[in-house]
DNA sequence: CAATGTTACTATCAATTTGAAACTAAGTCA
DNA sequence: TGACTTAGTTTCAAATTGATAGTAACATTG
């Protein structure tokens, strides 16, 4: 996708596009949720060639997701680490895992457990001003006026 | 990407990359929502080329997210309404705004209002079972032992 | 100190995908 | 009869993908 100022965009979701809209950067970004930090890791975990992921991780780090990190002097290492951007982006993940738990499930799943309590999470998403789950009530997109 | 079997990959994300993972699926299904049904409102909508239009709707439709419906008989006409998993996409949309918003923000930006009471929503995703937001407590990923 | 290993990449390049522009098909409307 | 509408297809240059191989900087092993 041409992404000519999708910043410019007054749609949320289309301004998140330049990493979203991307299989690997958002495998990327679940792994990275999942703790992995280094290029081999994130390599050997999703199969992707390594040009690309220096692609997504380059571009990933660009967009504010993950910081570089140096773990190491001698030798040279830098790892890739959550921002607080990339942090926040859980619910994300979250939500798109639960879609597809219930709609492209079947066979052996990853499920999310709540550490503490150890039991399974159901992840939904609502309005906390009227505390109804999203879906269930009618909404309104409104573009407010520019001066 | 190449999506030799992320349908066995037991990540509930990785299988439902075959239409994430896609720019324009993401606005699609946005403006899908917005309750366009008809490809030239997709295509002026999105500023999308025809090709690739015609693309995506075959993909998201073979992928259960939309379906064709015919309006018109006479002339043939074909509409693309959403699925119920097209529908259940939306939570997964309005958190993704949701992150745009906070940190794509600036600007004018469109905001969703509940359309009873007229407020803007504030979305947020909780875990059902202890009531908690995502990220607020540390979850565990269980692969559960197959047979 | 030479050989091997580790980590994080880059180089090369064929194959696929994208997307712009023009065109088509099937009909309606004036 | 000629313009208009809607939902596409055709064509093709340019960009992107991804597999394979190679590199750079250092550590470890014998």
């Amino acid at each position: 996708m041409n992404d000519k100022k999708t910043c410019d965009d007054p749609c949320p979701i289309a301004r998140s596009l330049a990493f979203l809209g991307d299989a690997w950067s958002l495998l990327i970004l679940r792994d990275a949720h999942l703790g992995f930090t280094r290029f081999d890791q994130f390599r050997k975990s999703l199969g992707i060639a390594p040009t690309i992921l220096t692609r997504r991780l380059a571009m990933l780090t660009e967009e504010g997701m993950l910081e570089k990190r140096l773990y190491s002097e001698r030798p040279p290492r830098e790892e890739y680490v959550l921002t607080a951007a990339g942090r926040d982006f859980l619910p994300v993940l979250v939500m798109i895992g639960a879609w597809g738990h219930r709609y492209r499930g079947g066979g052996r799943l990853v499920r999310i457990h709540d550490a503490e309590t150890g039991e399974a999470i159901k992840p939904v998403a609502i309005d906390e001003v009227t505390g109804a789950k999203i879906g269930t009530r009618p909404l309104r997109f409104v573009l407010p006026d520019g001066g």
